[in-house]
RNA sequence: GGCGGGUUGGCGGAGAGGUUACGCAGCGGAUUGCAAAUCCGUGAAGACCGGUUCGAUUCCGGUACCCGCCUCCA
């Protein structure tokens, strides 16, 4: 079996990958804090996370690979945003506020990443259920001297950790040189950072051995991953932009609070997201969250698809030639992914099960661009076997090809999301049988007159509804295009 | 200012110290009432300067430019 490799941030090499233990291969990730809908960037890691996710579960085994992933329900953002609510006329509660606000957020969230293929994490823990584990690390934290209350908050002594610092390569003398924050009084040291926050009665807040108060956001995922995974699990995944202070701040955190243990063995990191070469902002306006482009009728294959062409360690560019690029691909996945429908195949569950192609990418630090180019050849090379073209060189038979080609689409997460969208397709091709006879005739008729104009116009109306329409010496065929409107093709009479 | 990442053909984007990446687009041909689609074929690259080497796009150093983080943004 090929051994997988990965980049770990924390080593800044490329490591091979040996999980601390087989039978269960531990990953957390960083979840979204839910206040919003999650914009485009968000669904970078997502994706990027669950191919890892689907490569472990392959390699060993669906029951032996956990994934958690949290949500951030406790938050100023949320807060204010609540408050909103309340001053625009909410009669209910700021808590009750908080909880349907996070609660339809939550929601959100699931919808929207369920459209990109994404599988759901093994667990994903909410902020709010696990604060008691968080003070009760705080209060390891201060009986260690690692953390000191002051003024009702509880602060994280960083100098007490000699190695903060290292998994973003910044010396604490350096940051305190180029900080622009202003310090906050009850600070023994600039860089230190809160663990715990008072809450006036305005704001949701849990009692606590310092008062009623909140948890700051870096203990909430070193108490959640302690809690689900252990003192030790192998893998900590999440945004490049998180890497410093959020995940520093986490290392500091369980390091100190539990010294036997070496929290994540395995750093990864992926890269942010831009916009027709520029950062997301709502300043420049290009900010748009997955939502809106579902609902512009973008669906999720192809969102994934543009993603996955990427590196997850390179910067990501969002283009509309990309996603013109993908529709086109995906549709030529549609003819193989038909044969193993037929055939009655189905994606296998084993590492050796993927085409060879993407064995070899994917277990390289996740080469998905590669990976999708092996399951292309892959699907070619299935296609050429049915129709003869292609006489295998192994004995290899073509259900046994099949499978790999299912099994690599899936591997990407594009198998349940292609099998709709071939029965869209399928839908389209019905809708069209009567257009198909109509445009028949009058394509017959015009070879006898020679007066084309009718079915060109015909033509024309069609393509302007998504229809491809495709006329030579074996007949004429009405396929629905990426762009299909059907509601376009109805109002055609 | 500090730290980190990047710069490959029109676009996207890999691997490998010396042999065709690949995909999309383009171009040529077949086909066609004209197109589209399809099939066949095809040109095109490695930011800049220097070093190592018989030989570098691939290794090393420098320069320029771009991006991110240093502000509870993935």
């Amino acid at each position: 079996m090929t051994g997988i490799r990965l980049y770990n941030t924390r080593t800044r090499t490329k490591e091979a990958f040996a999980p601390l233990d087989p039978e269960n291969v531990r990953m957390y990730v960083c979840g979204p804090t839910v206040y919003d809908r999650a914009h485009l960037g968000n669904a970078r890691p997502v994706i990027v996370f669950d191919v890892l996710y689907r490569l472990l579960r392959h390699v060993y085994g669906a029951d032996h690979v956990t994934y958690v992933r949290n949500f951030t329900d406790v938050d100023d953002k949320i807060n204010a945003r609540a408050a909103e609510m309340k001053a625009a006329g909410d009669g209910r509660t700021l808590t009750a506020i908080i909880r349907s606000l996070t609660d339809e957020t939550i929601g959100w969230y699931h919808a929207d990443m369920d459209a990109l293929g994404a599988l759901r994490p093994t667990m994903e823990p909410r902020a709010t259920d696990w604060i008691g584990a968080m003070i009760a690390m705080i209060a390891e934290l201060v009986a260690r001297g690692h953390a000191y209350a002051k003024e009702g908050h509880v602060l994280f002594r960083v100098r007490s950790y000699k190695d903060y610092g290292r998994l973003s390569g910044r010396s604490v003398d350096d940051m305190i040189a180029g900080a622009r924050v202003e310090v906050a009084p009850f600070k023994e040291d600039p860089m230190d950072f809160v663990l715990w926050k008072p809450s006036d009665a305005d704001l949701p807040g849990w009692e606590s051995p310092w008062g009623r108060g909140r948890p700051g956001w870096h203990i909430e995922c070193s108490a959640m991953a302690h809690e689900l995974l252990g003192e030790s699990f192998d893998i900590h995944g999440g945004g490049i932009d998180l890497q410093f202070p959020h995940h520093e701040n986490e290392i500091a955190q369980s390091a100190c609070a539990h010294p036997g243990g070496g929290f994540a063995k395995v750093w990864m990191h992926n890269e942010m997201l831009m916009i027709e070469g520029r950062k997301m902002s709502k300043s420049l306006g290009n900010f748009f969250t997955v939502r809106d482009l579902l609902d512009r009728g973008i669906p999720g294959e192809v969102i994934r698809f543009v993603f996955l062409q990427t590196h997850y360690s390179k910067p990501m560019d969002w283009t509309e030639a990309k996603r013109q690029e993908a529709e086109k691909r995906l549709d030529a996945l549609l003819p193989p992914l038909g044969v193993t429908i037929e055939l009655g195949v189905l994606p296998g569950t084993a590492f050796d099960d993927l085409p060879q192609g993407m064995q070899l990418t994917l277990s390289d630090d996740m080469n998905t661009k590669g990976a999708i180019d092996a399951l292309e050849s892959s699907g070619a090379l299935l296609i050429g076997l049915c129709s003869g073209q292609v006489i295998p060189s192994t004995p290899e038979t073509i259900a046994g090809q099949a499978k790999r080609f299912a099994t690599g689409l899936s591997a990407l997460g594009f198998y349940e999301l292609l099998r709709m969208r071939r029965a869209l397709r399928q839908d389209a091709r019905q809708l069209l049988d009567e257009r198909h006879l109509d445009f028949v005739i009058a394509y017959e008729l015009a070879k006898q007159t020679k007066d084309f104009s009718k079915v060109d116009r015909r033509r024309t109306q069609l393509t302007d509804a998504g229809v491809e329409v495709r006329i030579s010496k074996d007949g004429i065929e009405l396929v629905p295009g990426p762009n299909f409107d059907p509601a376009k093709l109805e109002s055609l009479k």
